[in-house]
RNA sequence: GCCUCAUUAGCUCAGUUGGUUAGAGCGACGGACUGUUAAUCCGCAGGUCCCAGGUUCGAGUCCUGGAUGGGGCGCCA
């Protein structure tokens, strides 16, 4: 049997054998403390020169960061460290000894961390973040499985293009052009009406030429898709599901978002009920004509502005003082360089602050200048989500702009029964689908409007021919998700592996 | 595709109006120190100033073009 950190606390004052690698290394004289990780967890390991000798003392000493080992020692309670335990090291036994690792326990750029993926994925923060991801995968599963969802798996391979849209990545197909999936949707529709309730859980992949931190070329999306569902039965199932994820990751990953320092008090809020709007109403507050709780989103901007402004001046000043600080002399060099840092930190988030200060005003300006019976923006969607603190879903859409296959509001026929979910803190939508038009010839009219080519979509109309029945669904974007439980600044820190514009490698 | 900001040591960054031999910290390496939490202290090594042109007596610094990266828009999950 082996022994994880994740488990010391069963082996108080027992000996135990960890197998793992140095994650760091402090050094006194006769004393080695070494932080050893092992995938489960992080944990301190003393090897005291008086209790383990000449020899395997040197060994601890010569070990570079993220040397492979065996340790074997006493498991000792002590309250300064992250578990509650440490070890008491009587043996070490060196798998692989390894010199210049070029990652630093400092601050670094994100290109350089993002060429060394590869190694970086063993850093706190990422381990972190890749803990999360499982656990927001297994209750996602949970969630459907608990529901009476059947798991289905969609081609990755398509002949046509599903909304026709975006840009598709094109392969050879023996000879065929072939595209890789950008969503199951079509697919799910019809085992739905096999099965009653599905979900995909899939590969996405989406050519488009963005360079935001929204956006990647190969993403991860869940698409359930429910038979003798309506609009408003999507809602509660994207409400339902979204609040159980959350709660999920909020019961299980405590320590993991304890790390990755995430304020939980937004998350907690997905208890309340989500804000739900028509498109009309969404479009009047963006606007500023229409106030929430007494304040108008130009208001709410306005004062944004004025506040990274504030902490701008606030940060510059601090940079000023410990510089004056460090010019004055006579500061102990542990204290300079902390200070040196804490200055590099700053002028990173003075960068931040400024790309914010440049932003508000063209979001601002995009919003008040909103038309219409137009798509939202990312901005319209920052401005939006500004104004509430859970997540907020808009239904009933200008049918012109969005996807051939939604229904029509049956009393206003001028609406798509279409439903975005926005997440709060301007991560923005997270979740898209809505209620399927279930009449062949409305269909028809929608594919020959969008100049899609009909034989590709003559097996979808199928579904509309044999035991046609209302039904809705939705796709959630695992990555947009979670960006936002997580509170990352880019959702390339959420995948593995990230492909999008500009990255193919590692 | 468009807009915007950037590129100086392995990493994070300074570099004044264009002026002698381009600096600091971290990391690495060598040494000191018996409980450290990014330990500390001393020493040492480390440079194609992104590339190509141009202006100039003189360019890391100014101009033009290009490459790469950050962010935003469009598009979307």
């Amino acid at each position: 049997m082996k022994t994880y950190i994740k488990d010391l606390s069963t082996h108080q004052d027992s000996l135990v054998t960890l197998q793992g690698w140095v994650q760091n290394k402090r050094e006194s004289k006769g004393l080695v403390f070494l932080i050893i990780r092992d995938g489960s967890g992080f944990c301190q390991c003393i090897v005291d020169l008086n209790n383990i000798g000449e020899e395997q003392f040197n060994k601890a000493t010569s070990l570079g960061q993220e040397s492979s080992l065996r340790l074997t020692g006493k498991v000792v309670e002590d309250t300064r460290q992250i578990g509650g335990f440490e070890m008491h090291v009587q043996e070490i036994d060196i798998i692989q000894n390894c010199a210049n690792y070029p990652i630093a326990n400092k601050e670094h750029g994100i290109e350089f961390l993002m060429d060394q993926r590869h190694l970086w994925l063993r850093s706190k923060r990422q381990w972190a973040i890749m803990r999360v991801r499982n656990q927001v995968i297994f209750a996602i599963h949970n969630f459907f499985q608990k529901e009476g969802f059947v798991q289905m798996d969609a081609p990755i391979f398509t002949g046509n293009a599903c909304e026709g849209t975006t840009d598709l990545f094109e392969t050879d197909f023996y000879g065929e052009p072939a595209y890789l999936s950008q969503s199951g949707q079509l697919y799910g529709e019809s085992m739905a009406m096999a099965m009653g309730k599905i979900y995909t859980f899939g590969p996405t992949f989406r050519s488009e030429k963005s360079k935001t931190r929204r956006h990647l070329s190969e993403f991860w999306m869940i698409e359930p898709e429910m038979a003798f569902y309506d609009i408003f039965d999507n809602m509660d199932c994207i409400e339902d599901f979204v609040r159980f994820v959350v709660k999920e990751i909020l019961d299980k990953c405590k320590m993991e978002l304890e790390l990755l320092e995430r304020d939980t008090t937004i998350l907690e809020k997905t208890v309340e009920a989500f804000v739900r709007l028509t498109y009309d109403d969404a479009v009047a507050i963006i606007k500023g004509e229409k106030d929430v709780d007494g304040k108008t989103t130009i208001a709410v901007l306005e004062n944004d502005l004025l506040e990274t402004k504030k902490q701008i001046e606030a940060l510059k000043a601090d940079n000023a003082e410990r510089e004056a600080l460090i010019a004055a002399g006579g500061m102990k060099k542990g204290k300079v360089n902390f200070n040196l840092n804490t200055i590099d930190k700053n002028k990173n988030l003075i960068k931040q602050l400024e790309e914010d200060e440049r932003n508000i005003p063209q979001w601002l300006e995009s919003a008040k200048n909103f038309t219409y019976g137009e798509d939202f923006g990312g901005s319209d969607e920052t401005v939006l989500t500004r104004m509430f603190d859970v997540p907020v879903m808009v239904y009933d859409w200008p049918h012109e702009i969005k996807a051939f296959y939604l229904k029509r509001n049956p009393d206003n026929p001028k609406f798509a029964r279409g439903v975005d979910m926005l997440a709060p803190e301007g991560y923005g939508e997270v979740v898209g689908g809505g209620e399927r038009e279930t009449n062949e010839q409305m269909l028809i009219e929608k594919i020959n409007e969008h100049q899609l080519p009909m034989e590709e979509f003559e097996w979808y109309l199928d579904l509309r021919r044999f035991g046609s029945v209302p039904h809705a669904g939705f796709g959630l974007g695992l990555e947009r998700l979670l960006a936002w439980i997580c509170k990352l600044p880019h959702v390339r820190e959420t995948i593995p592996f990230p492909r999008m514009y500009g990255r193919l490698k590692p």
